[in-house]
RNA sequence: CGGGGCGUAGUAUACCGGUAGUACGUCUGCUUUGGGAGCAGAUAGACCGAGUUCGAUUCUCGGCGCCCCGACCA
């Protein structure tokens, strides 16, 4: 993409009123727009990046299985009801509406009962059973206060996945699966080296949920971490008879804050029960599904890969979830960049190429704060050489490659 | 939801009971061109409403909005 037809612009001012890092420079480099607070607009360069991290997810779901679908924001006030989960008084961050003729109605902040209901009409022996389903869509949470970017917002996206199991049995071996799936997607995020499995309260049915705490001074819990084991404990929980039960010792544990980036859970029957989703065994005898709840924020992932990488100069991106591989920056010599840019585009190379008539400081400083993997830059300086310039953005590394081993490089060969 | 702070241009700010000034930014043109360059010109602002007053951006009240700490976060 030229870089003179996208309409965002990268600033060198923070906005006011904007304390995080992730959010601060979001905004300076045209990924989002805040709307209001704790409300973002995804630009094309953020667009971008979000979708790329929504595509890792779903790779990740569809290998265990998954079947991906989308529910509907607007929620029925009676399915809520049942699991008696309508009233303010037990859920606090609802947001609820009217129709016109004055029925009562909510805007989904999760979808188990959703999910539930809708399986009530496709699950009625085991033989339909096991299931696993996920959407990736809008959640609404009126949070009482909005904080921390676009990692905390009142509107945001969020894969769920839901499993639906015959036998606990199913259950177990689905959520190890589901387990690994998660940790495939925080490495290939780029956050595998800081994201721990973490032991967390597991309600009714199960004596733990698992979250997945990505390690920054930004974050919000406090966990207990064993990096020896590579395992952790929210605060939430920690006392003597869980610190046995996973077998640590507070001396091996160490107090780090983090973000929540993910969170498994099993649901038992909670949900099942009253929305009277059951199956027939082999003797036609009823049974409640049994199920869990797998749960990942697209845009959280996006505001702590931010927080986790960035520099005084601006973002860093890991490869896999940029917005573009190369940022080809042209120094007055438009006719070479040109050609070099119509070569990256036939070989699929993801390029940003900054065709604009600006200072090379300018287009610099810009990319550095757009943070895309690799800078190339062509100038007077570079066709004399015969080479290339190419900056690596993580760790401001300088090649000088001729254009062959410019392309192998950016074809990863 | 409890507590605190704050609303003057995109940002940072100044003055003032007599309708707003500066800097940076932005835009245009020219000159520049390897780390946000120079010159010239231009653009743009009192959150909203009510009250007090001859007159309110300024004082009072109400609303709205934003930020921070805490609580909350199946």
């Amino acid at each position: 993409m030229k870089q003179s037809q996208l309409f965002t612009k990268t600033r060198k001012e923070a906005p006011k009123d904007e304390v995080s890092k992730n959010a601060e420079l979001l905004i300076r480099a045209g990924y989002v727009h805040k709307e209001m607070a704790g409300v973002y607009s995804y630009l094309p360069l953020g667009l971008r990046v979000l979708r790329k991290i929504k595509n890792i997810i779903r790779e990740e779901m569809d290998a265990i299985g998954g079947q991906e679908i989308e529910m509907t924001a607007l929620q029925e006030k009676s399915l809520w009801e049942k699991t008696d989960r309508w009233d303010d008084s037990k859920v606090d961050n609802w947001f609820k509406t009217k129709l016109k003729n004055g029925s009562e109605l909510g805007l989904g902040f999760t979808h188990e009962e959703a999910i539930t209901n809708i399986m009530t009409n496709h699950i009625s022996s085991y033989k339909d059973l096991p299931i696993y389903a996920y959407q990736i869509q809008t959640k609404f949470r009126n949070e009482a206060r909005a904080k921390s970017g676009i990692m905390r917002g009142r509107e945001f996206s969020m894969k769920d996945l839901y499993s639906f199991s015959a036998t606990q049995e199913d259950l177990d071996i689905f959520y190890e699966k589901a387990k690994q799936a998660y940790v495939n997607i925080f490495e290939r995020a780029g956050l595998g080296d800081r994201t721990f499995i973490t032991f967390a309260s597991g309600g009714s049915f199960s004596k733990y949920s698992h979250e997945f705490q990505t390690l920054s001074i930004a974050g919000e819990d406090t966990i207990y971490l064993s990096r020896k084991k590579g395992i952790a404990v929210n605060k939430e929980v920690l006392n003597d008879e869980v610190l046995k039960d996973l077998d640590l010792s507070r001396e091996e544990l160490e107090e780090v804050s983090s973000i929540e980036t993910g969170n498994i859970f099993k649901l038992g029957t909670r949900f099942s029960e009253p929305i009277n989703l059951t199956y027939k065994d082999e003797k036609g005898q009823p049974h409640p599904v049994i199920m869990g709840s797998y749960g990942i924020g697209p845009g959280r992932l996006m505001g702590t890969i931010v927080e986790s990488f960035a520099d005084e100069k601006g973002i860093i991106w890991p490869e896999s979830v940029a917005p573009f591989k190369v940022h080809l920056i042209d120094i007055r010599s438009k006719e070479a960049s040109d050609k070099l840019y119509e070569k990256m585009c036939k070989l699929g190379i993801e390029v940003l190429y900054d065709d604009r008539d600006q200072s090379a400081g300018e287009k610099f400083g810009g990319s550095d704060l757009l943070g895309i993997p690799y800078r190339v830059v062509v100038s007077g300086k570079t066709i004399s050489s015969g080479q290339y310039e190419v900056k690596v953005r993580k760790n401001g590394e300088v090649l000088m490659l001729t254009e062959s081993e410019l392309f192998a490089k950016l074809q990863g060969k």
